[in-house]
DNA sequence: GAGTTTGAAACT
DNA sequence: CAGTTTCAAACTC
């Protein structure tokens, strides 16, 4: 038995066993940064990771020793510190190899865990790098693998390699979830099949009476870091139902911070909709705080929710309360859904990674990833995704009359263009009107006037000859920007 | 609520 | 990769 086995921890939530619930270590980051310390005190080893963006969950399993049904008793082994390969990280799981329900979902980069895979192999041989495998086990995203599952042959490959104090950790075959969403989180499995991990973690938090916070709520009332949130430690209530596949149950408490559910990987594992209108009890000191999260419902009916035509399918969540027919996204058919996952990924590996992102263009808030295509809505209709996610149109959109642009920065249509239907840019000209340009368009204000100095015309007819320079001049400015903008344009 | 419009996703 | 079709949401009446 392992040191860690040895720890009782008592929570206050109903969690069936395999079922996964994240955990923030109560007093901060644990003392071996990215990992669980070597904690041996009676205390609980909440582990949290933050890495980037990336946050590492802890998943326990309960082990039914317990007499008392309302009480659980969880043990855990760090996995997380195996896969960093630090000798003396083994010592948790060498002595009594790894509990075989137990699962870890592990926050790293793709790039991360080929390296930390890869150093798991005693002769140092890039056999065991995830890019090798992922050729023919999972899926790749340009030169970066970013899923891979380890077929058991693969596996045991992969434990022969091993470092002989450590090769016991592997006796129960081990298979690798990582980075499915590319840039997301990482997901490490032991003795589940991949699929079948997914299922009970969401058969478990599926049930109508769990109840978990949303990410859209965390992303909009809380920043995870803030000092004296009041989310920074929450407490709640959660309670499940024990799926069919689960026997054991306990009652917990748990404390979650916000951060644990905002990778959109972790919606699959938590689909938010599973939250929808339930109550969570917050509590500070002695106020509860109550909050519901509302999903909208789709109203797939050809799609089987199982392409991104499905609004929950492409968030990565499972339909729930939707009005959806013939639905395949949700846990009856985990192997469907997993295959068109997979089909999304393989068409575009970026397909389930949030299409606005983060990065901030001059004033406006975010941008849209791929850049809208729109042709019809003036891009001020929510047709379109960027004005749907109240964002500026940017460069990277290839829509046609777009206005939903700063108009500060960008031309204004006028009555007259309104008249002839031209299309306007959705491109700041300013980008255009560079030092040269200018320097040239003077250049050719200057040609004309010395051309009229010299053919003696009088003072109003050379203004009027470089005014119509100017005129040119500014025609083809104009046409750089719209064809810049690939805009039809008719001068 | 039915029908139309729209643009992303999927397909060819 | 461009053109077409499919699809579901947004919109209109």
């Amino acid at each position: 038995m392992s040191e860690l086995e040895g720890h009782e921890y008592t929570y206050r939530i109903a969690l069936p066993e395999g079922s996964v619930a994240p955990f923030q270590h109560p007093h901060g980051s644990p003392g071996m940064g990215n990992l669980v310390s070597h904690q041996t005190s009676a205390e609980p080893v909440y582990s949290r990771m933050e890495e980037d963006e990336y946050t590492t969950y802890r998943i326990l399993h309960p082990v039914a020793r317990d007499p008392i049904p309302q009480v659980a008793h969880f043990s855990s082994a760090a996995y997380s510190e195996y896969l960093l390969a630090q000798p003396s990280h083994y010592q948790h799981v060498q002595y009594g190899g790894w509990p075989s329900h137990e699962a870890f979902q592990y926050s790293m980069s793709s790039g991360d865990v080929c390296r930390t895979v890869s150093s798991l192999g005693s002769d140092g041989a890039d056999v065991y790098s995830l890019d090798s495998y992922s050729t023919h086990q999972g899926f790749r995203h340009g030169n970066q693998p970013h899923a891979l599952l380890l077929s058991p042959h693969d596996q045991h490959k992969m434990v022969e390699k091993i470092p002989a104090q450590t090769s016991n950790i592997c006796q129960v075959p081990v298979q690798v979830v990582c980075d499915v969403n590319v840039g997301g989180p990482v997901m490490v499995l032991n003795h589940c099949s991949p699929d079948q991990i997914p299922h009970s973690m969401m058969s478990d938090l599926n049930a109508e009476s769990v109840s978990m916070p949303a990410q859209s709520f965390f992303s909009e009332h809380h920043s995870p870091h803030e000092p004296g949130s009041d989310i920074g430690h929450i407490e709640m209530i959660v309670s499940a139902e024990a799926p069919q596949t689960h026997s054991t149950s306990a009652e917990v408490t748990v404390s979650l911070s916000p951060e644990h559910y905002v990778s959109q990987f972790n919606q699959t594992l938590y689909p938010t909709q599973a939250f929808e209108h339930e109550e969570v009890v917050q509590t500070k000191g002695c106020e509860s705080v109550k909050w519901e999260k509302s999903k909208r419902p789709c109203n797939c009916t050809k799609s089987q929710c199982l392409k991104l035509y499905c609004e929950c399918f492409a968030n990565g969540e499972f339909c729930s309360s939707c009005k959806c027919t013939n639905c395949f996204n949700n846990t009856e058919h985990v192997f469907e859904r997993s295959q068109a996952v997979k089909a999304c990924l393989d068409r575009n590996p970026g397909a389930f990674r949030p299409k606005i992102g983060s990065r901030k263009q001059g004033n406006v808030k975010g941008c849209h990833t791929k850049g809208c295509n729109c042709k019809r809505s003036g891009c001020l209709k929510n047709y379109c995704e960027c004005y749907e996610a109240k964002i500026m149109c940017t460069s990277t959109c290839k829509c046609v009359g777009c206005r939903n642009y700063d108009e500060g920065c960008d031309m204004k249509k006028s009555s007259e263009q309104d008249r002839h239907d031209i299309y306007f840019p959705t491109r700041c000209p300013v980008s255009v009107i560079t030092r040269d340009v200018v320097e040239a368009t003077c250049g050719c204000l200057l040609a004309q006037a010395e051309e009229a100095q010299k053919d003696g015309h009088i003072a109003a007819h050379a203004e009027r000859m470089i005014l119509e320079e100017f005129g040119q001049c500014l025609t083809q400015i104009v046409r750089s920007i719209f064809k810049s903008s690939r805009v039809q344009f008719n001068l």
